[in-house]
DNA sequence: GTTTGAATTAAACGATCGTATGATTGATTT
DNA sequence: AAATCAATCATACGATCGTTTAATTCAAAC
């Protein structure tokens, strides 16, 4: 149990981290907005870098268990038999779309969650190898008994653009919002995830490209001769 | 034609923002590594958010006149007849990934394109909706009529997962590299752009999910008691 | 009641940021 | 040859950054 203040950082970190990008936010507005000191960053965290660690840590811990505890269940009611794929997906992609329920700050965590894949600091690095090197061989083994007709090339591609609609979904919903005229409300979490996975299902089904290109050239190819 | 170090200012800003974010770039390092004075960006620019609108307009601009022209071909060759989904994602993803084969900096274009959708200061929003107006209405129509069976948010949503699948593949390509240990290369555009194209098709023209559900539920769903 | 130690505070540090200024260059024009 | 003007230069300004220090608070332990 951390302390109130340790807490109220985080939370105003989390916020701030997710509204407006992690460098873009300094700790005296953190801390001025946890209504605390802003030395306290340094002594309940040691630095600006193992703020920003504790604060993924705190909601992609708890995201990737139930992500695998959600797996380990497809896998155990499939038995010997095939897995679905719909299933799989849906313990990948209901849990991190379900973030946006919890608490109040609802979207908020789901963006900084998302935000982990695009902001590319060095020092990130080794954290998201910690924080996904399980789920990625978990759901990359679970993927292939899914599709097991794809090849290996294919299958990490695909699951490569299945966490792209997830993440920019995560990160960016709110533009589709604005896009759509609010038609489109990823406020709905039950919606949004049926719409994810039935996109993104169809899309690791396809049918392998195959080393022959299957469909004829797109015409406009004609050797790069652009504005 | 900008002056040499106007243009030589543009390419070092351009590397930089694109390997290590806006914010993270000052222009001391900017016009160092450009060979030029640090008040030269003031001087043909004004600002440093006028630099990064720079940046962004000169490679985004031609861009997206590329898919205009694909996109118009494409529905002069389909005439009255049906607009095939592929060759309109073809049109949409095609120039984007072909970015990394321009010139040497190859990667770079595509990372710093796909960064722009990614980071979310409020002083690129104008720029965003002046230079993807045309594009979002353009395509959104183009989709409509190529799986004219799609409800409006069905295929706004799923519009929003193709770019997903797109931004990412541009931002963190690199990434899939190094998960798959080297057997996927992003470098080969051809190839990316196949995968991308069959991937995002069989998305699109998946069976709506319609009101009803039409998978039963995954079972894990027991009302939130997460851990 | 005194001591202890975790927690908080105010204040300052050096570094670096974006920006502004005024002098200087050097080719072009009159 | 003198004047003009876009371009570049060295330098400095004020602001803000992450970090550090030392003093202070205050409840629990003895």
């Amino acid at each position: 149990m951390p302390s109130d203040t340790k807490r109220q950082i985080l939370d105003a970190a989390e916020t701030l981290f997710a509204a407006k990008g992690i460098d873009a936010v300094s700790l005296r507005t953190v801390t001025s907005d946890a209504g605390a000191n802003l030395a306290s960053v340094h002594y309940h965290f040691g630095s600006k870098e193992a703020l920003v660690e504790a604060v993924f840590e705190r909601r992609i811990g708890p995201l990737n268990r139930e992500r695998i505890r959600l797996l380990d269940e497809c896998e155990r009611r499939a038995g010997d038999g095939s897995l679905e794929v719909e299933d799989v997906l849906r313990a990948l992609i209901d849990p991190a779309m379900r973030l946006s329920q919890e608490a109040e700050r609802g979207e908020t965590f789901m963006r900084i969650c998302g935000r982990f894949f695009t902001e590319t600091s060095e020092y990130l690095e080794p954290i998201f190898d910690r924080l996904f090197r399980e789920i990625i061989e978990r759901f990359t083994a679970a993927f292939h008994r899914a599709v097991p007709e794809l090849s290996r090339a294919d299958l990490l591609w695909r699951i490569h653009f299945v966490v792209g609609a997830m993440v920019h979904t995560m990160c960016d919903s709110q533009r589709l919002r604005h896009i759509s005229g609010g038609l489109c409300d990823p406020g709905n979490v039950e919606e949004a995830v049926d719409r994810m996975v039935a996109f993104t299902a169809a899309g690791l089904s396809a049918p392998a490209a195959g080393p022959s290109g299957k469909s004829p050239a797109p015409a406009g190819k004609t050797g790069g001769a652009s504005s």
